[in-house]
DNA sequence: ATCTATTTGTACGTATGTATT
DNA sequence: AAATACATACGTACAAATAGA
């Protein structure tokens, strides 16, 4: 039969793992032989206690791992149990996160990347969109049609311009790509930018930005992958410069899911 | 003084979390709160079953969510206990590696990536590496100077080059390009690229890729960015093109720390 | 090198909560 | 409504690890 143990061998520098996470690798490697999917069941409470030989206690420790690691959902009742779940984009953004909480990213990080990035996107979205996303993203433009009036609403206009870069990012083919401008774009809300939005030089940016936006779903709608790339890369550039000087700060909390 | 419970209030549509997540949250954000920094310790068992009014086995749940998360790491023995702990490298790329296990990746998806990435932290890099890595870039790229006569020989070295990216990537001032380009970059080193290595287009290409490597260093050296980012540019290009149809098949398996 | 104090780690029995039938 | 099947939570007892005397 297969052999469901944890492993016991280890190197001398190691320092040595407590006994729930050798029992949670020990699951997880076993999930990844048998072939399990997202929603197949694992073993319950009793018949892992049994085949490891170990207490409810170290069982249930060993489950809360694979569970903060996203890996797995409990549900109590008949029928109930652990099941192997797909890592949510949340959870894995919560968990990257927590990485990036002391690492102090700077805005000009975070554009470094997306000045090469959000362009690759738009070009590879060119013409792959169905008309139903390429009116949700021009029904998100227009939540920014008017000039903000109050602070809040100039808040609220800014997250609200970010989350068509994040409804994009969720029509990427390609996961990777999608995974990390939502990642960037959602660090970006976190930020706090309240100052200075209203400068001069500023609100020409902004509006600037939406129109950015706008030509950037015709090119998307007409298939001209070159001419998105173009328009994003500007876009990139003005936005930049748009959060630049404004100071702002990570915010130094936990990303909750 | 300070609340160190768990929240209660939640909206309708979420499932409750067990308490031991509540608690992992509640301490989560005591940490925040009370601005704790990787090192300081966290009250001990005894003391959170006091404050949280709860049974040892859920305070040691919580805390088990809390390392898998990689947050504390918690020692025995006297001055034991559990530590902030600022979540490693290893973790977070473990961790996001779960995430991707359910994505099936492609190479191309990688390389979409990596062609715009690893340019721009060629050129971000000219002129500030210090002479000691510089050596060590060079002496990296001794390894794979003679070509592989066996097939074990031919993956080492393929290993070895990718290292090389790794080793650049370590030097980035910007975490987030850092750690994404060393993500890559073990995702890569784990695929199985054995096949058709050997085959007379593809030999070209890998001698041509140490090559880069080799005018990548001057470039860097003499803090020539622009020439760095032409350079590598055409490096990801030969790279692609020598792992495109090797139709090789990402490792079906959990990334281990 | 041995003991001792401290702190986490494991075991297990019991009771409670929750959802399905 | 009641029985059932499962996870969840609690409390205590004891084992293991480690720093310091």
């Amino acid at each position: 039969m297969n052999s469901l143990r944890p492993a016991t061998s280890r190197s001398k520098t190691e320092t040595k793992p407590s006994r729930p996470v050798q029992v949670a690798d020990a699951i997880k490697s076993w999930v990844v032989e048998q072939g399990l999917q997202s929603g197949d069941r694992l073993p319950g409470e009793g018949e892992l206690i049994e085949r490891f030989g170990m207490a409810k206690g170290t069982i249930r420790e060993a489950m809360r791992i694979l569970e903060a690691q996203g890996l797995v959902k409990t549900r109590t009742g008949p029928g109930g149990g652990s099941f192997v779940h797909e890592v949510s984009q949340q959870r894995a953004r919560a968990l990257l996160g927590n990485y990036f909480y002391f690492k102090h990213l700077t805005i000009a990080d975070i554009y470094q990347l997306r000045r090469v990035l959000e362009p690759e996107l738009a070009a590879s979205l060119a013409g792959t969109l169905s008309e139903e996303v390429l009116t949700e993203l021009e029904s998100n433009i227009a939540r920014y049609a008017e000039p903000a009036k109050t602070l809040d609403e100039e808040r609220e206009q800014h997250i609200a311009s970010l989350r068509f870069h994040a409804l994009l990012a969720a029509q990427s083919g390609n996961a990777l790509l999608g995974f990390l401008i939502d990642f960037m774009v959602r660090m970006l809300s976190d930020l706090t930018v309240y100052r200075e939005l209203y400068s001069p030089p500023n609100i020409g940016l902004w509006s600037k930005g939406r129109d950015y936006q706008e030509r950037l779903v015709q090119a998307l709608r007409q298939g001209e992958g070159d001419t998105a790339r173009a328009i994003m890369q500007e876009h990139m550039i003005t936005a930049q410069r748009l959060m630049e000087g404004q100071e702002a700060q990570m915010l130094r909390q936990f990303i909750s899911e």
